[in-house]
DNA sequence: AACTCGGGGAA
DNA sequence: TTCCCAGAGTT
């Protein structure tokens, strides 16, 4: 038997149960594909089911507020994902009478949808032939077939988007696309992938020549940037200053007022700096704490955050608005925000 | 082509 | 620590 229809055999009785299989829902597979990039299956699980209860039709999407959505998603990251889910939603409404495109060239337009989700949409709802190409897809074609080809440059896309769409299986797309991504998921798995009990092992180039680590390949690494903020909560009388992202890392979460630097800065340093005497030049302030420094680790950036408790008269900020502290909890924060608020009586 | 955009789990 | 996850959008 051939790769393909192997690694589909192999699939049929290993297959996990996931609740976005079994459905040919275009509104459930679209979603769950959106949750799911760049994230684990057990982290967005939940994600999936939450957003389901709460959406049941993709009306109910559409016609929610954006931080409603935004709240929803809190905590799983890449939050452009629910900005483009959102609007996408709207625009599917609007534009296609609630009723999800069928048309390839229609679904790589939607708003976050891009080759990999138009391939998952098209072929997992309506079996039409597209490859998908994800992480799982690139380790198994990258070990299976001994491509060594970097796979994040344009070259390297090409050749393994060429290479799976002559895999597919065209008239079982769906269930083909699932198996390959299923099998690098639990089998040929990035660190110890299970090559001893692997069915594939006689047709494997990696096995073979010993390079089974060593594949696939990634040619760029990316660096981290340190970042020192230190957030103002200035309240005054039982409010606060609150505001939304307008862009940057968190856009569309709320966040205190802060002060940024590119060192660490002590309390007397950051209250001796311009930014800090602008904020409270013609106010009366009295501060009443500050936190330990939390460390808040993301893809490209470490970020070192401070937390400052201040009780303040006649401070204007433009781009925040003074909202009840009690409120404070309703609002879609970012995960190093949501763990200060742990840490705190708020009132 | 390079950069930006989160958070967490595994080794 | 380092890697990478059912990637996409912007510059």
């Amino acid at each position: 038997m051939d790769f393909s229809n192997k690694l589909v055999s192999w699939y049929q009785n290993n297959k996990r149960d996931l609740p976005w299989r079994n459905t040919n829902n275009p509104y459930h597979i679209w979603l769950s594909e959106i949750i799911l990039q760049q994230t684990r299956v057990l982290q967005g699980t939940p994600y999936y089911l939450a957003f389901l209860k709460a959406f049941p039709k993709i009306e109910d999407l559409a016609n929610s507020p954006e931080d409603k959505v935004l709240k929803m998603w809190q905590g799983l990251g890449y939050y452009s994902r629910a900005r483009n889910l959102h609007v996408t939603a709207k625009y599917i409404v609007d534009n296609f009478g609630g009723e999800f495109p069928k048309d390839y060239s229609e679904v790589l337009k939607l708003k976050g949808v891009g080759i990999y989700t138009a391939a998952a949409i098209t072929s997992f709802a309506f079996d039409m032939p597209y490859a998908v190409v994800d992480g799982n897809v690139i380790r198994v074609l990258s070990r299976v077939f001994g491509v060594s080809i970097p796979f994040d440059t344009s070259a390297g896309k090409k050749q393994f988007q060429q290479l799976a769409q002559e895999l597919l299986i065209v008239k079982k797309a769906a269930i083909y696309n699932q198996a390959i991504m299923e099998f690098g998921a639990i089998k040929c798995k990035p660190k110890s992938p299970c090559c001893s009990s692997c069915h594939l092992q006689d047709s494997c180039v990696a096995y073979a020549t010993n390079s089974v680590a060593q594949l696939p390949v990634k040619s760029k690494k990316i660096k981290i940037k340190d970042r020192f903020l230190h957030y103002l909560l200035i309240e005054q009388k039982d409010d606060i200053f609150f505001g939304k992202r307008k862009s940057g890392i968190w856009t569309g979460l709320y966040e205190f007022p802060f002060l940024e630097f590119t060192r660490k800065m002590n309390e007397k340093q950051v209250m001796q700096s311009n930014d800090w005497q602008k904020i409270f030049l013609n106010s009366t302030f009295d501060v009443k704490s500050v936190s330990y420094e939390f460390i808040h680790v993301l893809s490209h950036q470490k970020i070192h955050a401070q937390f400052w408790r201040i009780k303040a008269n006649r401070v204007s900020l433009e781009e925040y608005e003074l909202i009840s502290k009690n409120s404070l909890l309703e609002f879609p924060v970012s995960r190093l925000t949501e763990k200060y608020f742990e840490t705190i009586d708020l009132v």
